[in-house]
RNA sequence: UGCCCGAUAGUGUAACGGUAACACUCAUGAUUCUGGAUCAUGUUUUGGGGGUUCAAAUCCUCCUCGGGCAGCCA
């Protein structure tokens, strides 16, 4: 279903058909899925996750998962397990084609040599701020630093003491060289290797030099023999640096690097830096909190990898910065869940109601469907209903509004799967908050219908008060109060105050006893939710809020 | 005021020289044992000016607006 075979082609698969009706690559397409090891994954990356793996699998190729750890200081082994844990989740597989940069230093160091050898490459002992300086600005061209012109063999002597440990950090870089009179500053001498005495996760403390993004992506891709090197935006810029490097370096092959617009959504901010400010300030419990755009916040939410991936597929691919409405990802979510999730009952605010023609001391137990959306209603459940049961405290006024369907002095209403009952009469305490509701039942409705066809527009959920399991709610809505959390200039000024509200005692039907991490319900009439992959266990339920059904009344009545 | 990229309903995305469409959102109605789902209907669109052409959202040009780039980050 989230196959994008039949929607219509982006500009990336546009590229991809020329490339392999024209033969280039013998008709091959190998993507690669390069995240740095130093953060969760969120919903962005998911785009690029479902777009190069659906690529590769739309077009018989295959996908590399590579980490691009190419930085020891920043990136940390805790990481990679977590974005393993979420591809596949996702629902990709990499298959044996798992890869790290770090594989490729030896490699790397080559094809540096080959550089050097060249006269295409240099080392450089202008410090990072006179190389700053050097480097010129936007719009006037830069200087070119003392040391670029010089010898071959000094260079190679130079590179091999850096390697060597010989000199300190900041001392020298290896750089390339090109142009530092380019109107790219990618162009203007990038440096390729710096020095770090820093102990890596995979190669230990082998290497002190470090190869940069540009050079160990661009050969990395060609070592692998990536087809199509597919990153964002933000690196068009550096298109003509992969060229390059990957052509001087007399690479095995030539990816083609293809750029498309990094996802924006309203009502989310993305950025790794704001991420993990929102967790070290405590704005929300972690990585994985339900209110994060991570996948493993996703996943704690009851969000399910099909949803997802529709929504990477109805996205589509483009160029233009965008920002996608939140609605439509909740749109993908609601469209998986009400086909998928069983139905039960809730109550999240009880009112307590007698139905005063009904046996005391009775208990019958009911059938309930699981699931209206499925072919054979999904099976059934058995719900108890008893003379007192709880219905949604806003679901009885006293003095209704006109268009309001639910139950009120003399009105109808059916309990779900249950029966008609009527409300006769209700009690209020002191300040005229109502207490309790009597009613009265119509034995003939059992099952919530009656023979004579007679007109019922409400129906309510409810739970038989003895026999309702006591559970822990958490609803949860935006994190922030702006459809842009940036407006104003500080997005922690624009967090939604009660983006997590908890509800301690709600009352659930007793099936419901049963519901474990991994199950998701709808919750009749509420939305759907999903148990607490962390904190509902034997005996102390806790669901967290999925996302809410859709509202008509709630549109309605809010704007009386 | 350097270089690169972009601009199509409210939001995304299509139409690739032949007369603008799909989805979401929004609104209205039907239907319903969930005010859910479903079904039907509706509002709203090519940033601006020139040019090429029988014909331009598509090609050219100028402008406007938006984004990216001056890490020994990725």
């Amino acid at each position: 279903m989230d196959e994008n075979t039949n929607l219509l082609k982006n500009f990336i698969q546009r590229i991809i058909e020329e490339d392999i009706s024209a033969g280039k690559n013998s008709g091959r397409v190998v993507t690669r899925f390069p995240p740095e090891p130093n953060g969760y994954l969120h919903i962005g990356h998911a785009k690029s996750i479902c777009l190069n793996f659906g690529l590769a699998r739309q077009y018989g190729g295959v996908t590399h998962l590579r980490f691009d750890d190419t930085n020891p200081e920043k990136e940390e082994v805790e990481y990679i397990e977590s974005i393993k844990t979420d591809v596949k989740w996702l629902g990709f597989d990499w298959g044996d084609k798992m890869f790290f940069a770090s594989d490729y230093f030896d490699k790397l160091y080559e094809y540096a040599l080959v550089l050097i050898k060249k006269g295409l490459a240099y080392v450089d002992t202008l410090d990072a701020e006179k190389t700053r300086e050097y480097r010129g600005t936007l719009t006037e061209p830069g200087k070119e630093s003392p040391d670029r012109n010089r010898t071959v063999d000094e260079n190679l002597e130079l590179f091999e003491k850096m390697r060597n440990g010989d000199f300190k950090e900041g001392d020298c870089v290896l750089r390339a060289k090109i142009d530092m009179a380019s109107p790219n500053l990618n162009m203007r001498d990038p440096v390729i290797y710096r020095i770090k005495f820093a102990h890596h996760h995979r190669t230990g403390d082998k290497w002190c030099i470090y190869p940069m993004y540009d050079y160990a992506h661009a050969l990395s891709d060609a070592i692998e023999g990536i087809t199509h090197s597919i990153c964002t935006l933000e690196f068009e810029d550096h298109r003509p640096l992969y060229d390059w490097v990957v052509r001087e370096a007399d690479a095995p092959c030539r990816p083609q690097q293809i750029e498309f617009a990094r996802l924006n959504l309203t009502y989310v901010v993305m950025s790794k830096r704001k991420l993990l400010r929102l967790v070290k300030e405590g704005y929300v419990s972690g990585w994985d909190d339900p209110r994060m755009p991570t996948i493993s916040g996703l996943r704690r939410r009851g969000y399910t990898p099909e949803a997802i991936r529709e929504f990477a597929a109805r996205i589509g691919v483009a160029k233009a910065d965008s920002t996608v409405d939140y609605a439509l990802l909740e749109y993908c979510l609601r469209e998986d869940l009400n086909r998928n999730a069983d139905r039960r009952m809730v109550v999240l605010d009880p009112l307590k109601v007698i139905i005063r023609n009904y046996p005391e001391n009775k208990t019958e137990w009911l059938d309930g469907e699981n699931n209206p959306e499925q072919p054979d209603g999904g099976g059934s459940r058995k719900i108890p209903f008893s003379r007192e049961i709880f219905i949604e405290r806003e679901d009885f006024m006293i003095d209704p509004p006109k268009k309001y369907f639910r139950l009120s002095p003399g009105n109808e209403i059916r309990l779900k799967h249950a029966y008609y009952v009527k409300c006769v009469d209700y009690k209020t305490d002191g300040s005229g908050n109502v207490t309790e509701v009597i009613c009265e039942y119509d034995p003939k409705s059992r099952g919530g219908w009656s023979e004579d066809g007679r007109k019922v527009k409400g129906t309510s959920h409810w739970v038989s008060a003895a026999d309702a399991v006591e559970c822990e709610v958490r609803l949860y809505s935006t994190l922030f109060i702006k459809p842009d959390p940036e407006e104003g200039g500080e997005f922690v000024h624009n967090i939604n105050p009660s983006s997590l509200q908890i509800i301690e005692k709600a009352l659930a039907e007793p099936s419901l006893a049963e519901a474990r991490p991994g199950m998701r319900f709808q919750f009749l009439r509420q939305g759907y939710f999903c148990p607490d992959s962390l904190d509902s266990r034997d005996g102390r339920l806790v669901f967290n809020r999925t996302v809410t059904l859709k509202d008509t009344w709630g549109k309605i009545s809010s704007r009386n």
